[in-house]
DNA sequence: CTCCAAATTTGTAGTGACTACAACTATGGA
DNA sequence: TCCATAGTTGTAGTCACTACAAATTTGGAG
């Protein structure tokens, strides 16, 4: 009863545990994609690095990509962003900001260089693709719950136009991002890198804001 | 050497034979398909309905999913139309033209039904789910190398917004089409569907070519 | 018609993700 | 101290898919 209200940091020897050992598995894991390529590592691969049995990775991932996707759900970030925003703005202009903050965060961020090594990993595995495309599926189907209960004025087919085209934007944008950024970022560099990405930022949400015509 | 002048129909017993096998194996697995759904069939189900053994449809086709995803790249329809079209009108035109066009050759064609229950195998199996998300993909970067090479100004930003957006749009309009078809279309119906169909689209092409502020 | 070389088909063995399930072990609490 | 339960492990099996060698079919040369 009392353990649940300290349930954010351990609630008892064995949750600890059981979170340890998902732990270990997942570092273990993205440790192994980033160095030999998510292809070329076997869940027995991972299961041996971590000394867990194969079952016991199964036991706490689904699936094998859900060992590299998976800190909560951060691809949902632009649904709780339409979530999160006041009925005052426009959708378009909460995305674009969202989006904007985001990159400037991640720029920023000390992983910077570990974000680069993620995203050339994704990209030279077929099974991690198919699995960043369902995840942008996903999004795009909570977002569309997102923006209809923010504005019930919002029809089905606008709201899904709005979240399929901010789907689209990031998608070109987060390509973008990776032609932008080198192998290594450099820190000293990222104010360069910023300019860039808000420069095709603001071309691609012109689009969505303006019309390919405007 | 002559029989290369007549290699559209049949260039031979040996690769009409071939082309037999292959059919014969699509045509049951599609029907297997259609009728248990992709995920409760298995290869070596195809394999004896057809009377062959698994390694042969291996030999015709690279993945279980191919055995629907059979005929010709249809989906790249869009992309041909880039490419066919002069330099003269707009690539939002050109695609929105080919769109509306496409949607009324399919409503018209006598495998209505068959098409809507194509489609609903389709929405019912992840796998088949995750093969039509790679093929908009594989759609979308051919669509920028088309869309660039028909208008050398255009720069590869633009076009990759095109490109995306086109994408989305017709995701959102296939989407649309599935909830206005009924489960076994009518033909008498037909002026409805395409009404409701030609109405969507002026909604989601207008958004593309006039912004979402528009 | 006969026979060879190439094209196809087939069977065998294996890999790897993933599931079902039963046995085992550690742990929290009575 | 002991038990019910949560968590781990091992075993056996399914299914897509690959590699490869053996068997079969076929087109064409002599």
């Amino acid at each position: 009863m009392i353990a649940k209200l300290l349930s954010m940091e351990t609630q008892g020897r064995r949750e600890r545990k059981k979170l340890q050992t998902r732990q270990l598995i997942s570092d273990v894991a993205t440790e192994l994609f980033m160095a030999r390529g998510f292809d070329h590592v076997t869940v027995a691969d991972v299961a041996k690095a971590a000394d867990v049995a194969v079952q016991t990775v199964f036991n706490h991932f689904p699936t094998k990509e859900d060992l590299l996707f998976d800190e909560d759900a951060w691809w949902l970030g632009p649904v709780r962003a339409i979530r999160e925003a006041g009925p005052g703005a426009g959708a378009v202009e909460v995305l674009e900001q969202y989006y904007l903050d985001e990159i400037r965060m991640r720029l920023r961020s000390e992983h910077l260089v570990t974000w680069k090594a993620f995203a050339r990993t994704i990209e030279e595995s077929p099974a991690l693709l198919a699995r960043r495309r369902k995840n942008a599926d996903e999004m795009e189907i909570l977002m569309v719950q997102a923006l209809q209960e923010r504005d019930p004025e919002l029809g089905p087919l606008q709201a899904r136009v709005i979240a399929a085209q901010y789907q689209a934007a990031q998608k070109v944008l987060e390509a973008e991002l990776a032609r932008v950024l080198p192998e290594q970022p450099e820190a000293g560099r990222i104010a360069q890198y910023e300019e860039a990405m808000e420069q095709a930022a603001a071309v691609v949400f012109g689009a969505l804001k303006h019309g390919l015509r405007g």
